[in-house]
DNA sequence: TTAGGGTTAG
């Protein structure tokens, strides 16, 4: 009954039922705390979570995966530390790894990535399809594309995911050559790619810098009858607009059929910095603060462009609205830093 | 024992 309001994403229905059992098991509220983490509510996830007394590894296996799948690395990290100690007494499992693995990708943190696996050694836990995968996007974000290609080659089966996270992985190391192969070889294979299999796509014919093979995979998307996202939008205006090609990132975003959100606006407010475009440059702002009013980083990117014009008053008017608003920009994480000073 | 893992820029 509970699944079934999950599947038709009926989320508070089937909290009512899950509050409403005489009976609940540590498995009605892991079936909970994944329905949660599917759709985003990582705090309601975590208020079940704290309601049971004794973590087993179940327990602990959903909440890490909660917080890894919803970009909250650090707290994953945090409590796959507090499992691993010895009152804790469980082992973690594949599960658990593949959580924590996601979770030191996003941080980029190579190092205990690597002692991840060293630990899962130790523990018996051997390599497999899935781990693997989690391995190549961690090696392939801190700039180890060997070691990320090697654990690739290891595959038994390369399949959608594997090339994706190997693709994205080429791109974002530069290695444009290997990112259009391993993207043919990927087609040869009769893979279909998915919407998240394109946007590592166009990132990374982005980041090698390859505009007309992006646009014109972009605009391969709706013959695998796929429709592309805001996100698939924002890359594409962020390639064309690196290129110098404003114009037709602005009329891209005005055809788009779905409202753009502030990342595309923002990317072609990123685009109109670089080439020092003023007049689309307040248009694209105007846009980004209608639909994030209390960043201050687009005044900001406004201001500079305003200052490189030699508009002095506009850039000083703009940077003291920022002051009077009281706008502050947000600090980047710092799990970095508290790992560090752990060891 | 039970559930369930990996891929989306700047």
């Amino acid at each position: 009954m509970i699944t079934g309001y999950i599947e038709c994403g009926k989320i508070e229905l089937a909290r009512s039922f899950f509050d409403a059992m005489p009976d609940r098991n540590n498995v009605s509220y892991i079936t909970m705390i994944f329905a949660y983490s599917k759709y985003g509510s990582v705090e309601s996830a975590k208020e079940l979570y704290d309601q049971m007394a004794e973590k087993d590894l179940l327990l602990y296996n959903a909440m890490i995966a909660c917080f890894a799948q919803n970009n909250r690395a650090k707290e994953a990290l945090q409590l796959f530390d507090e499992m691993l100690k010895p009152n804790a007494n469980v082992q973690p499992d594949k599960m658990t790894l593949a959580s924590a693995i996601s979770a030191c990708s996003q941080l980029g943190e190579s190092k205990y990535g690597t002692w991840i696996e060293t630990y899962m050694r130790e523990l018996g836990i051997g390599m497999d399809d899935h781990l693997a995968t989690s391995f190549i996007d961690l090696y392939a974000k801190c700039g180890n594309i060997d070691k990320a290609h090697e654990l690739f080659k290891s595959l038994q089966t390369r399949d959608l995911v594997a090339y994706t996270a190997m693709i994205l992985g080429y791109g974002i190391n530069g290695r444009g050559k290997e990112t259009i192969e391993l993207f043919e070889e990927m087609m040869d294979a009769d893979i279909i790619p998915n919407l998240v299999t394109f946007a590592g796509i166009l990132t990374a014919y982005n980041h090698v810098g390859l505009v007309e093979e992006g646009y014109r995979c972009f605009m391969s998307m709706h013959r695998h009858g796929l429709l592309a996202s805001q996100d698939h939008y924002a890359i594409v205006v962020d390639l064309l607009g690196r290129a110098g090609r404003l114009e037709e990132a602005h009329e891209l975003i005005k055809k788009m059929p779905m409202q753009p959100h502030a990342g595309v606006w923002g990317a072609l407010l990123l685009a109109c910095s670089l080439h020092n475009n003023v007049e689309l440059a307040e248009v694209a702002w105007k846009n980004c603060c209608e639909l994030e009013p209390d960043s201050s980083g687009y005044h900001s990117l406004l201001a500079n462009i305003y200052a490189s014009a030699g508009r002095w008053d506009d850039a000083k008017r703009l940077r003291r609205a920022v002051e009077e608003k009281g706008l502050v920009k947000i600090p980047g994480s710092s799990w970095t830093e508290c790992f560090e000073s752990q060891q």
